[in-house]
DNA sequence: TAGGTGAACCTAACATGATTAGGAGAATCC
DNA sequence: GGATTCTCCTAATCATGTTAGGTTCACCTA
């Protein structure tokens, strides 16, 4: 039964539910905010009833989960990406690549950027599995750091400290705006010239 | 009659009464987290029912608004006492003594960090009065780089950012540890060559 | 000093939002 | 074709912020 067609249709719409129910509430942490979003504006985004969205998640917490997830994976991804385009050799310019990626990601969406530092509600804390694309992303700066000769454990703390303060200033200070995108070259030039290269 | 003894005693008892209440408040934030806030802790707290908290604060948020504002009040209030201590003659060291009082301040107590980036419900929103205080940070960080020198915008929104950032990653990756105070020391050191001394 | 006034508290009720209970109907399996 | 399971429903529960309206008591005033 496991694996024959029928059970892969059934298994099928049940991910096309979960997916479309996501893509609800991301609409709505778009519209108003993440910690605002609320199962009725999923379900009735989705012409459901708010209880019948438990058929598809444990709770709402798990919606926020998956969400938070996806919102990891697209960083990694973005990341990725980037590093797939070429590191250029010259170690400033390698870090400034990457440094921006991430930058630039976190800051194109405020709710995602709420979501992935976990600034939700009380209770919300990440599953492991959902944990894990966060986890790759520090693996990967990590490894790229490496491979320009960073290796310290504190050096990719205090790089890591400075990018993220850098997006948080920009999505509190000036949402929308480039006012932090030029603090960025500035800290990782610094950054450069700390390390020595 | 206003002005009266009498009216002195009515108005020392509310304002009594908002402390009690705000006291409270900060005891339950930081055993269940600043989101977690119920008036029902509160009330019982202070020995009431939580409909009665509506004799001394508007609503929910506005005892959000007290506290946030006491939060920079101290933060204000701590920086203050740095400088009066006396900024060293070394801009290098005078910079570090101006960003060891804010780093120290904001990650003694997360709940009032959380509440001082207003990172609590999707509504709270502090009133320009309890803001002031906030404003008053920035204008005293303005006011002291620029005695060593440092007048240009950019670089305040770059050192505020870096130093935030670390605030946000002790808070986040280290909680009651001590592993970013030490990369403070080297940020602050980086700023003070970039920004040339 | 008795009556009026207002402050501070109460209980009851309400609105919203997450969640659970339990059932109906359709799809799926044997 | 009947049993089973899946997915959705309605109804109800619980927690929390908030409003309505009443009671008590200190304090002012005549």
């Amino acid at each position: 039964m496991l694996g024959s067609p029928t059970h892969d249709r059934v298994a099928e719409r049940r991910k096309a539910a979960r997916r479309e129910i996501i893509d609800a509430a991301w609409e709505v942490a778009h519209q108003k905010g993440i910690a605002a979003v609320t199962l009725k504006d999923v379900a009735d985004r989705v012409g459901m009833r708010p209880p019948s969205l438990y058929s598809h998640f444990a709770s709402k917490n798990a919606i926020y989960d998956a969400m938070f997830g996806q919102a990891w994976q697209g960083c990694l991804d973005a990341l990725r990406a980037a590093a797939d385009r070429g590191l250029p050799d010259d170690p400033r310019v390698a870090m400034t690549v990457m440094g921006r990626a991430y930058f630039e990601y976190a800051v194109a969406d405020e709710a995602r950027n709420q979501l992935m530092n976990a600034r939700i509600s009380a209770d919300f804390q990440p599953s492991p599995e959902a944990y894990a694309p966060s986890l790759a992303v520090w693996e990967l700066s990590r490894t790229h750091l490496a491979m320009i000769g960073v290796t310290a454990e504190a050096d990719l703390d205090l790089y890591s400290a400075v990018v993220g303060g850098l997006v948080d200033a920009q999505l509190a200070n000036d949402p929308g705006g480039e006012r932090y995108a030029r603090q960025l070259e500035r800290a990782i030039g610094m950054l450069a010239d700390h390390f020595g290269f």
